[in-house]
This record gives C-alpha cells, structure tokens and sequence, in this order.
DNA sequence: TCTGGGGTCCTAGGACCC
DNA sequence: TCTGGGGTCCTAGGACCC
C-alpha cells in the first residue's frame, strides 16, 4: 500500500465503561452480567449504570428513592460512591496507557485523549490497548479514533454503542465520516448541550452532518466561538489540542448538600469549615495561595418553602494556603450572609484569584493584569513603612515614569485613600 | 422523608483610565 | 472643570462537561 503523506492527527479517545460500576464490579465478580448503579453523594441520584441497567430502563441522574422499588424487584446491585477507589484505580489505568503513546492528555476521571499519529494498523493497536487494561486493571474500555476530539468523541460513542465493533471504532475515513454524522442527533455531539439544540434545531439543523455543513457565521452569531469551533472540528480541523500538561486548577470548589434541613448558623459553620479544609488540601497539594474566598449558601430549591440563594467573597490581603487562614475568612462571608428562618440545603466554600505559592503579595495581587517594575516596589515599600503595612494592598505598574505611577495609583484597585497617600 | 459535586470557557455590561 | 472616544479590567451569568 502507498504511503500517503498526511498532516492529519490521529487521536484515540479512551473511555472506561460504566466507570464506577465496573469498578465495584472488580470486588464484586458475581455482578458480572447483572445490573449495577452507582448512587452520587448522601445516596441523592444516579451517576452510573451498566448496560444491564440501561436495558432495564433506570435513566442517568434519576433521584434514587423514585427508584427505590423497582431496584429491589429486579435485583439491581446498588452502591454508594466511592470516589477514593475510583480516584486510585483511574490514576492505575493511565498509567498503562501512557505505556501505548507519551501524548495522553487525561480528560476526566475516566477518558483520556491520545495521540497516535503515525502508527499503523490502528484497529489492531487499539485492541491491544484495550486488552491490555481489561488484564491489568480489570476495567473494560472503548475506544474512538479520529482527526480531532470532537469526531473521537463521536467514534466513541459508536464503539460504545454498537456491537460488533469489539469496543474500536475508527472514523479517520472520511466516506465513514459522511454517514456516520448523518446518523447522529446534534445534541448528542460533544459541546453541543440542550439549549444550543433548541436553537439548532429552529433553524433546521438537526445532525451532526448538518452542522459539519452548515455556514460558519451562522453558526458563530449563534453560539459563540464555542459553536463555531466545533463545526471545524466536525470538518476534520483540529481547534481543540491535546493539553498534555495537566494545568493548575483556576478554582477550588468544596460544598455539599446536608441530608436534612438545617437552620442553625453554628451548624452551617461546622460543615463550611470542613469543606474549607478539603479546599485547602487541595489547594495546597496544586502548591498555590488563594486570594479571595467566596461561601455560598442554598435552601433547596425542589422544596416548596421561601428560597434564599446567597454568596459572599471576602478578598485576603495576602494570598494564603493556610487552612485557618481560610475559615476564618469563609467563616466571616458566612455570617454576612446567614439569615434566620430559612431552611439550609447546602452550604460551600469556593477558592478563586489563585496563584503560585512562589509568587509574593504584590506578585499575587497584580498577578493577572499589572506587570511590575522595582522603582515602583520601593516606592510603595516606603509608602507602606510610613503609613503601616498592608497600607497600599496593590502593588506595581509598567513604567518607571512617576507620573503614570501616581496616576495608577489613584485608581480604583488600591485601597488607601489618595489624599492619604499624597500626604506621606 | 429522600433530587450530586467539581470544573471550564465565553460574553455583555459597568467602571475606570487616558 | 468639561468633553468624547477608545481601551482595559472586572464581574455576573449562561452554557456546557464528566
């Protein structure tokens, strides 16, 4: 066969069945064959079925006490969620798939993007792969090959969906591409959620093939760059590269519902400050301080009582990772917020305005927009020596020009009152 | 009685600056 | 002090993903 020189990728998307429940499935052996769901925190809903419970007709997020009976009647297996297994065994199966190639970008929990340009026999190599995690882990996977994420996404799904395919499906083809697309709903392309159907299917594009086709700037005017990029990569074009480094997180997010109502601000307290920890943990495992803590808090909106939505930020002075540092700030946003006589659903920390731990204050507060320049450090330091630290919270501008410092000082980022500061 | 939790990216609009 | 245009930054909210 000709060798046909090509700048086209091949990237494999490879994404574990039933992830949670093929994990239970590892302890449990006799459920192989059976249906198994797996249910999301305090036991609320459904995150994951096997194919035995799909048949069954048990549908994706369905809150488990609607369920409750049917489950017993048909001998359904249900778990609780175990997320430290399923961390553990997801980290075990990268690990043997950057054995088949070093470009793997891990996309979640369960799917990782590889890169296989260049190798031959793809359905083959693809069976190895597979093999290879069923022997090693014990978790069975499926995998879709094509010229970008968005097309592996679908190639997936079809491996996934249709026997006969040996859990492979390869839509690097073209010809493959032209009848594969024109079979699948646009809502069922990755990217594409409900409300981008809706406004899809009003102006008659229905499939992913009529939207591969449909015209850029329509589609653009609809629905942002987001859209538009998705139609090229739908056409073969890749817009979405493998992100082989795994980037510090921009958030931290930590919160949960209570499993009961509660009124009490001394309770909600204990649980935040909780939450604040697993944050903080986290935060500091990514090695970075945090500048600002927002605390939300819910009452629970599938009730019928008054609804209160709220949520507070406090900004630190200084960037820290420090946990009490963090309650304490969270536990002050809490109490600006926490009104008597409602009915607490769910309270959570969110950790924003994060950077490297390395970084000092100025760095961590000019961190985005202002680059620094020494002759203006020392002249805020002094400013600072006068008038007390922490005087002037912002530090930093792009030139040594006074003038442009002063005037940059004015602005509305530093926090001392200007007549304050001409004083010093 | 009981309805998950943790993320990202994009845009519009306001505030502020020169 | 007034004027307007253009640029940048920040935030809230929307949409989406697993």
């Amino acid at each position: 066969m000709l060798f046909t020189p090509s700048n086209k990728k091949v990237l494999a998307l490879v994404d574990c069945n039933s992830f949670y429940c093929s994990c239970e499935r590892l302890f449990a052996p006799h459920l192989e064959k059976k249906p198994v769901v797996v249910l999301s925190n305090n036991d609320g809903c459904v995150v994951s079925r096997t194919d035995e419970a799909k048949a069954l007709g048990i549908p994706m997020g369905i809150p488990y006490f609607k369920i409750r009976d049917f489950v017993k009647k048909h001998q359904v297996a249900v778990f609780s969620s175990n997320y430290a297994l399923y961390g553990d065994i997801s980290a075990r199966i990268m690990k043997v798939l950057s054995q088949f190639t070093p470009e793997i970008e891990v996309y979640s929990i369960d799917e990782a993007f590889l890169d296989l340009t260049g190798f031959s026999n793809l359905q083959e190599y693809g069976l190895k792969i597979r093999e290879m995690v069923k022997k090693l882990i014990g978790i069975p996977v499926s995998i879709g090959m094509a010229p970008t994420k968005v097309l592996a996404k679908v190639a997936n799904r079809i491996a996934k969906k249709k026997n006969g395919h040996g859990g492979i499906f390869d839509l690097n083809d073209p010809q493959t591409q032209d009848s594969v697309l024109e079979t699948i709903d646009v809502q069922d392309i990755w990217g594409i959620g409900y409300k981008s159907a809706e406004k899809l299917n009003r102006i008659k594009i229905k499939t992913a093939k009529d939207l591969r086709d449909a015209n850029e700037h329509t589609i653009q005017k609809l629905l942002t760059v987001v859209g538009r990029r998705i139609v090229r990569e739908l056409r073969g074009e890749l817009c979405l590269p493998l992100e082989l480094l795994r980037k510090d997180r921009k958030q931290i997010v930590c919160g949960r519902g209570f499993g009961k109502p509660v009124f009490e601000l001394e309770e909600i307290k204990e649980a935040l400050a909780n939450y604040v920890t697993l944050a903080a943990e986290r935060l500091r495992k990514q090695k970075s301080v945090c500048g600002t803590v927002q605390v939300i808090l819910h009452t629970n909106p599938f009730k019928n009582t008054t609804q209160y939505f709220n949520q507070a930020s406090i900004t630190l002075l200084t960037g820290t990772s420090s946990t009490n540092t963090l309650i304490r700030a969270a536990s002050m946003g809490l109490e600006r917020i926490y009104q008597q006589g409602f009915e607490y659903k769910k309270v959570g920390v969110i950790l924003i305005n994060l950077c490297p731990a390395n970084r000092n204050q100025m760095d961590l507060l000019s961190y985005r927009s202002i680059s620094s320049s020494d002759s203006c450090m020392e002249a805020i330091d002094k400013i600072n020596a006068r008038m007390g630290r922490n005087a002037l919270k912002f530090g930093a501008c792009g030139t040594n020009d006074d003038w442009k410092m002063l005037a940059k000082l004015k602005s509305r980022c530093y926090t001392t009152k200007w007549n304050e500061i001409l004083a010093v």
